[in-house]
DNA sequence: TCTGGGGTCCTAGGACCC
DNA sequence: TCTGGGGTCCTAGGACCC
């Protein structure tokens, strides 16, 4: 099942305003260089949609539409109510954004007939609708991802669509190939020079033609959608790959200083969001967008992985030296990729044993001759590397963080496993001589 | 006063390694 | 006596999604 929440930020919006029912809602970018996120279905009788930008929207709305600013923890509680209700009926819950998520309805042993399912998600929206105050969804069922998602697209707002199992192709062809998940505008145009509109059409397609014409694994991906071929599973937690911040400035700035204050500003959000989860990464990217809307992106992979802003910035200013800013730049932003997984490690350490030890205060070290004694502020264990410690014995490092180093003292050396949490500058912890590896 | 912000995945070339 | 065949990692850009 895949569940789509109408119109999410403005319905919300009306249901918390009641002066907003039943009138023309804009929610986005209220500033000369905002954009739409969500307009309500009245504001769409006008033409207002997503990603149009405000200035556009409010010349096509009447007097009286009302154009607010996002409230994103709002939207956050309300959507955590809905994804609480749907839990309820399986445990598979996959949420792939704010106001979207799909249930493997077999998972949670439901009568999975055309009248089972039916019933199941007509109670659903009523339970939603009761558990937020009004707000409303959209519901698609069906033999898989795919199907469910295009079943929630047919009927909406308020909708419900279920494509009983053997009638997937006759629902699938006379559709859109923009309907499928994965075919935007470039691919629709490349897929429209060779008479392909709808996925009856793609149908047609051989497997070859297909991958020549929009490469090997989107037309593999195509090939098999068009087929109604659709194995992937529900999945409930996905582990963020990247985290980024981004600015439009309301003028294109060439001041540098203002420009170094904005990337000191954008590291400081990414910075605190990475510690907030306990992730870190080794790639910084710097994205910028000039005057003239061309965009670009420099990164620099670093040996270790980095989660303090101080770190992130000074990456970000010198990639930032590097580019053209003549004529101003628009948009800065700031991101980290690569994001290590020693992280799930130290919540596998928090989970499964005591949490990371601090170092006493005035601990006196043995030192061996000729070790070295990590600094007091930025200590460079290195994963991979072999260490010793004189309670937890001959361990390796799984990854270092500019605080605090991960250890690994059992399992095997490349796969995930139990690790132990250790200031970085632990006076027990020291380097080993490797072991005569043979 | 055109064109946000936060993500994911894929491709392609070059460096490097065995 | 021109230049193999794998593989991984890094960088940059593009398409797509909400």
């Amino acid at each position: 099942m895949h569940l789509d929440l109408d119109a999410f930020f403005a319905a919300v919006e009306q249901r918390d305003k009641p002066s907003l029912r039943g009138r023309p809602v804009v929610v986005g970018g209220t500033g000369g260089r905002g954009v739409v996120s969500t307009a309500s279905y009245e504001a769409r009788a006008f033409g207002a949609r997503s990603a149009m930008s405000t200035v556009e929207a409010r010349r096509v709305c009447p007097p009286g539409t009302a154009f607010l600013g996002p409230r994103f923890a709002a939207y956050k509680r309300t959507a955590e109510v809905v994804m609480a209700v749907l839990r309820e009926l399986s445990p598979l819950v996959e949420q792939v954004s704010i106001d979207e998520a799909y249930v493997d309805l077999a998972a949670g042993g439901h009568d999975l007939t055309v009248a089972g399912v039916t019933e199941l998600a007509t109670g659903l929206k009523q339970t939603i609708a009761a558990a937020t105050g009004g707000v409303t969804g959209s519901v698609g069922v069906g033999s898989s991802k795919s199907l469910a998602k295009i079943g929630s697209e047919l009927d909406k707002p308020d909708g419900l669509t279920v494509v009983p199992v053997g009638q997937e192709l006759a629902v699938l062809h006379p559709l859109p190939v923009r309907s499928l998940g994965g075919v935007g505008p470039a691919t629709a145009e490349r897929l429209a020079q060779v008479k392909v509109k709808t996925i009856g059409d793609l149908h047609r397609l051989s497997l070859i033609d297909l991958t020549s014409l929009v490469g090997q694994a989107h037309g593999t991906g195509l090939y098999r959608l068009a087929r109604a071929d659709d194995d992937r599973p529900v999945v409930t937690d996905r582990e963020a790959k990247s985290v980024r911040a981004e600015e439009t400035f309301a003028r294109d700035l060439t001041d540098p200083v203002r420009l170094s204050t904005e990337i000191d500003a954008l590291a400081a959000r990414v910075g605190s969001r990475l510690q907030r989860s306990g992730t870190s990464g080794r790639t910084v990217t710097l994205k910028v967008r000039r005057y003239d809307f061309t965009t670009l992106t420099r990164s620099q992979t670093l040996a270790q992985p980095v989660d303090d802003p101080r770190q992130i910035a000074e990456v970000a200013h010198r990639l930032l030296g590097a580019v053209d800013r003549s004529g101003g730049l628009r948009l800065l932003g700031v991101g980290v990729s690569g994001l290590s997984t020693y992280v799930q490690g130290d919540l596998f350490a928090e989970l499964l044993d005591e949490p990371a030890t601090p170092p006493e205060e005035g601990t006196e070290t043995e030192q061996g001759p000729g070790d070295p004694r990590p600094g007091p502020a930025v200590v460079a264990w290195h994963p991979g590397q072999d260490v010793v410690h004189p309670e937890l014995g001959a361990g390796w490092v799984w990854g270092s963080g500019l605080n605090r180093v991960t250890v690994r003292f059992e399992g095997p050396r490349t796969a995930p496993g139990p690790v132990r949490t250790l200031a970085a500058d632990d006076p027990g912890l020291q380097p080993a001589d490797p072991p005569d590896w043979t």
